[in-house]
DNA sequence: GTGGCTGCAAAATGTTTGCACGGAT
DNA sequence: ATCCGTGCAAACATTTTGCAGCCAC
């Protein structure tokens, strides 16, 4: 389909590429308002699933949270918090072997892969260590 | 809080432990019903969030379609096909060393990782070359 | 008998869609 | 002039919740 230039559109990728961490939709919705810039949420929702197809950003299913978009749609890690539940970028590369190890494994055509790292990141555990030390007076 | 024993959490254990996929809830309903158990929809829930709270399945967020449960909270790797949707198990094994590296490099308490291949599967592969050759005819 | 578990229906949540209008090409 | 994109509200799919009665302990 030929895609027409729009000011929302501009305005939902120019926010993707600006964020550190993962947003939904909501959270692309009220940023962009509460900066004055009116969009609706329907929008949104609509101009997020563009910008993945046309691979600008990637849609991914949070562990716990619905759908989150990250501001790239190159492969790369991610750490989810069990406590918080927050996700986060893991700090190493991208292994590309494992695609080919696993197309010859499976008999699979791999696009990709992606790694999820659960567990406790450090702010957490640090109110998790607080709460132990007060609890234990 | 104290567990009780119930006929149909008992139910939809039986029924886990059996398959050999993964499935929703709504798939853990429908195939009970049809087999003459019969069960509501909201208790499939409650006893499938349950379970994976007791650690003998899983809940995980299948990347397109909603929530899915594994038979096994044992750690292992997913292969989805982006074609039919379907998401099967990786025929390789856990590799635990990456938890303990990801430990060392990221700061964070981490509890495991799983690996989501992103590929077409056989089937699928098939399909696309049958449909390719009846395009050229 | 207490308190967890169930079914049912209602509610809440998150996302998509139909439609008439406005804007880009 | 065409037809894609928008806002709005309604629709939709999925999951959760409140409640009264039931069942395990």
């Amino acid at each position: 389909m030929i895609r027409k230039h729009s000011k929302q559109r501009t305005l939902v990728l120019n926010y993707m590429k600006q964020i550190t961490s993962h947003v939904s939709a909501e959270d692309v919705f009220e940023a962009l308002n509460q900066e004055g810039k009116a969009i609706s949420l329907a929008t949104v929702y609509r101009n997020l699933d563009i910008l993945s197809e046309m691979n600008e950003i990637k849609k991914i299913a949070h562990p716990v949270n619905g759908y989150v978009y990250d501001k790239t749609a190159e492969p790369h890690y991610h750490l989810h918090c069990v406590c918080c539940n927050r996700l986060f970028d893991a700090p190493n590369a991208y292994v590309k072997k494992l695609d080919t190890a696993m197309n010859e494994q499976s008999g699979w055509h791999i696009y990709s892969h992606s790694i999820l790292f659960e567990g406790v990141c450090p702010k957490c555990s640090n109110k998790a260590d607080a709460n132990d030390r007060s609890e234990r007076f």
